[in-house]
DNA sequence: AACTGATCCAACCGCTAAGTG
DNA sequence: GCACTTAGCGGTTGGATCAGT
């Protein structure tokens, strides 16, 4: 029984008593960070049980894991991360929950209530969601048919990629109330390189236009490897027999399969150690290190994110949908051309895991705390 | 200063999947 | 196989805040 902070009840919880709602206070949140160090995370009903917190279990899963666990990165989103947004929300669809562990130390509901948002703003102003380099996936066009950026309509900006206006932050006229980035200059607009975001990527040639994969389940589509230009799916190297060394989309070169083998070895191997007891008996170890928790396995298997703390089952769904490295890479590599950050000087970080960034790629992801200096997560 | 609308964000709700007996 | 419990996910809501009028 922890009894945390004050406010502590002889009736807690499960025990007739009315649960609490609306906002936490700092004794509960204390109250339910003391029970997680002690018990760990999970059994979130016993919460009740064990602490004077009239909270249900969902509401302290939720509290914990949207307020209270370490390394979560408070703040508005950088351009990055909204990048990164956009392009997984393409592929993903409405998985918030995905497209947060692609993003350390954001929950699914930030990244939920970002992109509400911004759908709604850019439906009033008849805006695209997508930019033209990005095609989202059927299930894309399914939840929004109404999405202004289909093939017939026009474009309220320059097509070509290379020329292409992101509209994340408007001019200032246009510019919400709040921009999202303060330290990001309103003026400057993001003009992506023709690599990124590319629609090229190994996982936007796995985008289905059959329904039987775009829809429910939601195994987002990408299940199967499929060429829009060609009307054919990439099933070759699903059936063992090989020859995908070539992006069919773009006649490019790709690795795609290669990574997609790593992925599924990496997949294997965090499914048998994930194959204990407990369902989730996830982040534990996130207490410990951020980039054991988020990038745990970059070193070994050329994937920059992890699938740490996934089930078998998760594993093998997310890891159609992780990002390969290349994609990272080149949104670094656009983060680091952006006129923004570039400064013409470049240094290394190395990682534990041997991941090698240099200091704009490094930054992008990881921001320095303006008032602390310290590297978000980073001990 | 008061009002209004837009935006942000925390929290809740309902549903579903997974685990357990 | 079934029922029940637990955890997680996605949708929605409502209060707080801010900017414009």
């Amino acid at each position: 029984m922890i009894v945390y902070g004050g406010g502590a009840s002889e009736e807690g919880g499960g025990r007739g008593v009315v649960l609490k709602k609306g906002p936490w206070t700092v004794a509960e949140d204390e109250t339910l960070a003391a029970y997680v160090r002690e018990y760990g995370e999970g059994n979130w009903n016993a919460v009740q049980k064990k602490t004077w917190l009239a909270r249900c279990g969902k509401s302290c899963r939720l509290r914990w894991a949207n307020h209270l666990r370490p390394n979560l990165r408070k703040g508005s989103f950088t351009p990055e991360e909204e990048r990164l947004i956009i392009q997984l929300h393409s592929q993903l669809g409405n998985k918030w929950a995905r497209m947060a562990a692609q993003l350390p130390g954001r929950t699914d509901n930030e990244i939920k209530n970002y992109w509400n948002t911004r759908l709604k703003r850019f439906q009033r102003q008849g805006l695209p969601l997508y930019p033209p380099d990005i095609s989202p996936n059927n299930h894309q066009q399914q939840m929004y048919p109404q999405q202004p950026n289909t093939p017939s309509s026009p474009l309220p900006f320059p097509t070509p990629a290379s020329s292409f206006t992101f509209p994340l932050l408007q001019p200032p006229s246009l510019c919400p109330k709040r921009c999202y980035n303060t330290a990001f200059s309103p003026k400057a607009s993001y003009t992506s390189s023709p690599t990124f975001l590319n629609t090229h990527s190994p996982l936007s040639s796995y985008q289905s236009t059959n329904p039987v994969y775009s829809m429910k389940h939601e195994l987002s589509s990408n299940q199967i490897p499929y060429s829009a230009s060609l009307g054919v799916y990439q099933v070759s190297k699903f059936l063992g027999n090989g020859d995908c060394n070539q992006n069919l989309n773009t006649g490019l070169p790709t690795n795609t399969c290669q990574l997609l083998e790593d992925l599924m070895e990496e997949a294997e191997a965090l499914a048998d150690s994930f194959r204990a007891p407990k369902r989730r008996q996830l982040m534990e170890d996130n207490n410990n290190n951020f980039f054991s928790g988020s990038f745990g396995h970059c070193g070994s298997s050329n994937n920059l994110f992890s699938l740490q703390g996934l089930t078998p089952k998760e594993d093998e769904s997310l890891q159609m949908n992780t990002m390969q490295d290349e994609d990272i890479t080149k949104l670094l590599d656009w983060g680091s051309e952006s006129e923004e950050i570039s400064n013409g000087q470049s240094s290394v970080v190395t990682t534990e895991n041997n991941l090698v960034l240099d200091d704009h790629q490094f930054a992008l992801l990881f921001p320095v705390d303006d008032d602390t200096n310290n590297l978000p997560g980073i001990c």
